[in-house]
RNA sequence: GCUCUCGUAGCUCAAUGGCAGAGCACGGGUUUUGUAAACCCGGGGUUGAGGGUUCAAAUCCCUCCGAGAGCUCCA
């Protein structure tokens, strides 16, 4: 018998593959009734998708689970044959899925794989036997709709992973309760960042802890923005429906909008800035001279989505966009691209983030001419090759109004996040008239490139966090040093300690709680304070403080400026 | 929006039809502390909301609200 190769894609694909098969077995001995549809292999595991009178409850997961064990111990073996398309049609009779499988299948042969009893379509591959199933588990059950359409009947999806040995489930299971340790709700209630409530569903309430670090991410994106020849605006958040008529907003967007009258008159809450930043283009004329024009915006907007796909920080209906809109002429594409591109790369390397780029190109209903399709393409292109950036091209996912750029980054637990993007767009200033006089006195039409790098700061956030599993860097740190006085006859020099800290730049802390100092630098420790000062007697006469490392190193005794000195360096680097 | 699961003190959880509890946190006191939890005492609840079944409901049923995991969606 074959052995399967744990590193081997395929060979995992294999594994999970058949056993999905046994699963599918085990439900059809357990629940005579149940329809099958499909069951493939995935990025992580494997799932079948079920049709059943009555959903599967954790309970019946269970029992399942135990059949699955069962089945694998009997060593059945997969064996693969090919049918007529009739044959496979009399095999599946009362299947209606597998019915419309075979009637979709090229030719007129259908392939089947038997195992026992159990008799499935499918291409394969499978492994040999049963018994390569070292061990199962089965993850979870949920709704999803038959060939993924919501207009299709709802199937019951179970999730499952296997393992060619107990010992790889046992790590892997260890692994997923490391990674939900570093949950950003979480950690975002432990640390004291951020709160959500009832009262406001997908709206995040951002504590005073969550907030330095917010506004040092800001500091940072001003910083940058600055450098980068970026000007910032502010826009209202609530604006007329004539606006959002005008930007073809109320036509494509309305259900993700928030409403209201005023003095009997409509408005809306913006769900994007654009709009409200065009306008602030056009309170003058422009010259060819001032163009590029680069317009950033911190703007908060609204947007109503469904409630199922909220997510805690991930998904959010009221958000954050570190948007900007650049107005250039056509010519200037390629070269606002590139900076844009180099923007995104300080950025994300400043966090430690691995990202991949992806380009999406016109779509069946674009506006705007070919030709200018195929320059704007091509000038994201050329601005992408000119910065050795490897980049996957997904044809036809453009917006209708232009082609776009994605940066995808891939955070502590292996989920990749768009965060970044670049859209080019041809429609918005040409449904505003936006203009530019141009050398020759002639009024032209500028192109607008919108363009974000956090994407939403609430989201950023909640990856941050799960990403430094909220040990965060000095710089971001909401508690960079956390003074701890070791009886109330220290507490005067503590706080002296602290004011110097303090008045240096560094964000300190003061303890001086009646507890004993384990109990005080055990709460700092898990407060995740990058650094815990302790003072008492020595410290009060030699003018310093006791450092211990947040990795619970103890340095000993350093002079206070020196120590301020260092920490502003750290802060200085990012690290 | 759809499917499943969940909602008990500020937090983490217990109580499975029969007196709503524990630890942490919080308040008061003792203690004056040297690097991951000192000790004693105390306050804290319309069990998410509303309705129903029952002698009796945190527990069973229905509706709503909210959350989590998926599906669908994602300018």
């Amino acid at each position: 018998m074959g052995k399967i190769d744990w590193k081997k894609p395929e060979d995992r694909e294999r594994l999970w593959h058949s056993s999905s098969h046994v699963m599918a077995a085990a439900v059809k001995q357990l629940y005579p009734g149940t329809k099958l549809a499909i069951g493939p292999a995935i990025e992580e595991g494997f799932y079948y998708d079920f049709d059943v009178e009555k959903p599967f409850k954790p309970e019946d997961l269970e029992k399942i689970e135990k059949r699955v064990e069962e089945i694998i111990k009997s060593n059945e073996r997969f064996e693969k044959s090919e049918v007529s398309k009739k044959e496979a049609m009399e095999l599946f009779k009362g299947e209606p899925y597998k019915i419309e499988l075979i009637n979709e299948l090229p030719g007129s042969k259908a392939s089947i794989y038997t195992t026992g009893s159990f008799v499935d379509l499918c291409k394969g591959p499978h492994i040999e036997s049963t018994l390569q199933i070292g061990a199962v588990k089965l993850l979870r059950v949920s709704g999803a709709y038959w060939r993924g359409s919501e207009k299709n009947k709802m199937l019951q999806r179970i999730y499952g992973i296997s393992f060619p040995d107990k010992k790889q489930l046992k790590q892997w299971v260890h692994l997923r309760e490391e990674a939900e340790k570093r949950n950003h709700l979480k950690l975002g209630k432990e640390l004291d960042l951020f709160s959500m409530h009832a009262e406001a569903p997908g709206c995040v309430f951002i504590h005073a802890k969550g907030m330095v670090i917010w506004n040092a991410l800001v500091g940072f994106w001003r910083e940058e923005h600055r450098k980068a020849g970026y000007v910032e605006i502010k826009t209202p958040a609530i604006l007329k429906k004539t606006l959002w008529e005008q930007s073809g907003h109320w036509d494509h967007y309305k259900e993700n909008m928030y409403f209201t009258q005023i003095d009997g008159e409509d408005f809306a809450v913006k769900p994007m800035n654009c709009p409200g930043g065009i306008l602030v283009y056009k309170t003058k004329r422009h010259s060819y001279k001032e163009l590029p024009l680069r317009i950033a915006e911190l703007g908060e907007v609204h947007r109503h989505e469904l409630s199922g796909v909220l997510n805690g920080l991930f998904r959010v209906r009221k958000f954050t966009q570190d948007d900007a809109h650049i107005y250039c002429t056509e010519e200037q594409i390629e070269q606002e691209i590139g900076k844009v591109i180099e923007l995104v790369d300080r950025f994300y390397k400043a966090f430690g983030f691995p990202y991949q780029v992806e380009l999406s190109t016109r779509p069946l209903k674009a506006m705007g001419s070919r030709q200018v399709w195929d320059r704007a393409e091509d000038a994201l292109k050329k601005a992408l090759s000119k910065k050795k950036m490897q980049f996957k091209i997904n044809e036809g996912d453009g917006a209708f109004y232009g082609p776009k750029i994605d940066f995808h980054i891939r955070d502590s637990l292996g989920r990749t996040w768009q965060c970044a993007t670049i859209q080019l767009d041809f429609s918005m200033p040409e449904k505003f008239g936006l203009e530019y006089i141009g050398s020759d006195d002639k009024p032209k039409r500028p192109v607008m490139l919108h363009r974000v790098i956090y994407g939403s700061m609430e989201r950023f956030l909640g990856i941050l966090i799960e990403h430094y599993a909220g040990a965060f860097p000095l710089w971001l740190s909401p508690v960079q040093a956390a003074v701890i006085a070791i009886s109330d006859k220290h507490n005067a020099y503590a706080e002296k300690v602290c004011r110097e800290m303090d008045q240096a730049g560094i964000r300190a802390e003061l303890d001086a709680r009646n507890e004993t100092v384990s109990y005080k630098v055990r709460d700092w420790q898990k407060q995740k304070a990058n650094y815990i000062l302790v003072v008492g007697d020595r410290e009060k006469k030699q003018g310093t403080v006791n450092v211990r490392q947040r990795n619970g190193k103890v340095v000993g005794a350093v002079k206070v400026k020196k120590l301020a000195e260092k920490l502003l360096k750290e802060i200085e680097s990012k690290k």
